[in-house]
DNA sequence: GTTGACCCTCCCCTTACGTCAGGCTTGAGG
DNA sequence: CCTCAAGCCTGACGTAAGGGGAGGGTCAAC
């Protein structure tokens, strides 16, 4: 007689609604059905079922699959190579995505050596995101100025935190001033600001050479993530970011036209 | 102003479709729109929608994303845990994948040593099941009996092949005769047959005493795929494999009480 | 004859968009 | 001022592999 769409869905382990949809997708109908219309199973279409599950557990796509089953194997061979082909190449990229969300770990439990409530105290309306930091650690973990950056950032009592928070406000009111002011971008008042930014990461995180700050600045035109941790969305202005970065590179220049005064040397 | 929808998709590597998609799902909406409903994004959006994509990236679903944004990063830290636990199940899994792809195409390279038309000529009708055939060779690489099958499979030429059959499709004709004329499954004639199919299993494969002709008719019992190298499915009856399966624990039976003739040992 | 378990066929839902279709808007050139 | 191409809008359907449910038929047992 065969068996019912139950008895093989049970012994098969799979639910009913799958033997169906096999049947409407041509993959796997049943040998034979009653006169009400019910499905029965034969053997034969047991032992298809299991080649199905079989390719199914390896990931193929049921079209693919029905190519399989209906050459009689012609290359079955041929398919499995290509899937373990792309088998290795998803392996490989989900390892790339672990690696990744090992670096995000990492970054959040050394980064701010703050408690979640600290952390939105001081920081308040200025986000620390993640995702920009994680890429930041991705690209920099290698240079001695990064790794210094983070080690005095994780040794920042909360207390320190916020002084050097309150000093950024400050410059951050004084930047807006002048950009609304609409003060040049490369005349003196911005330099300054740019100057003082740089001292202020010089002071809180690690030394910042010219060219360093220029990297800097490129990276705050490029990436709105690197910018918001600056002024926050709801005090920026379009431009804004484009007027820091390009004071910054100004102050750049003056300073390496005037090599003497080195306060990194004092 | 802000960017548009083409200008955002250009410079952030997504499609203007993506942006549309993620506004009716309330992930990214831009911050402004022109009287004609023109989108337009600014860098605040910019900085969101690049932690849309970090995120993305690491394959998180979007509601997830949404609420790891909406939230003040309260855990990011422990969705990322959570996303990189997944991440090494699923590299687990598709390194078991692998595995079983690479004894399939094993099993494919070293089983029968025909080219594809010669095994059609073969063959014929029988299938050789590699899905089967895989999972036989997870389950028994490491018996002894399963390695020398394999290698004297892989010795048999095309003749031997053509031999092999033509017996095997002798012994099937008289199974089929017995099966139909209702001879008992544990009568002198089915178990004959069993006895036969043992010899063919001995003489062409690998010795096959009672206890391992036991666990093949298990096998032909509770696997079709098994059964089909036997008897191709348009010869097959309802009932057939229980029956070969039956035959042979009875002759295994008879010939555990008579130890006394054994052929392994001329 | 009636229950309860099983079966049937639609039909809508899911993810994260791709792909039109049909119709506005906008900026540049004639 | 007109036109034309490029760019934008909304809305709707399709994807893979089923999940879930509605509404109704079937079957064996009591």
């Amino acid at each position: 007689m065969g068996y019912s769409v139950g008895q093989v869905a049970a012994f098969a382990g799979v639910t009913v609604r799958t033997l169906h949809h096999y049947d409407k997708a041509g993959l796997l109908s049943p040998g034979e059905r009653s006169p009400a219309g019910y499905r029965f199973y034969s053997d034969a279409d047991l032992a298809r079922l299991q080649q199905i599950l079989f390719y199914r557990e390896l990931d193929f796509p049921l079209d693919e699959i029905a190519v399989i089953l209906r050459d009689p194997q012609a290359d079955a061979l041929h398919h499995l190579r290509e899937r373990q082909r792309r088998l290795r190449e998803e392996i490989a990229r989900l390892e790339r995505l672990a690696e990744v969300a090992e670096q995000a770990i990492e970054v959040q439990r050394t980064g701010v050596a703050l408690t979640p409530e600290e952390r939105f105290e001081v920081f308040g309306e200025i986000s620390f995101d993640l995702s920009y930091a994680t890429e930041a650690q991705l690209k920099w973990r290698d240079s001695a100025a990064y790794r210094e950056a983070m080690a005095r950032a994780r040794a920042h009592t909360k207390e320190d935190w916020r002084q050097l928070m309150n000093e950024a406000a400050a410059w951050r009111a004084e930047l807006l001033a002048a950009f609304d002011a609409d003060q040049p971008a490369d005349g003196g008042l911005a330099m300054d600001l740019a100057e003082r930014h740089r001292r202020h990461l010089t002071r809180w995180f690690t030394p910042c050479p010219p060219d360093t700050h220029r990297r800097i600045a490129d990276d705050l035109a490029a990436d709105p993530r690197a910018f918001a941790l600056l002024v926050p969305p709801s005090q920026q202005r379009p431009g804004l970011a484009a007027y820091v970065s390009k004071a910054i590179h100004a102050n750049a220049s003056r300073r390496d036209g005037s090599r003497t005064d080195s306060e990194e040397h004092p």
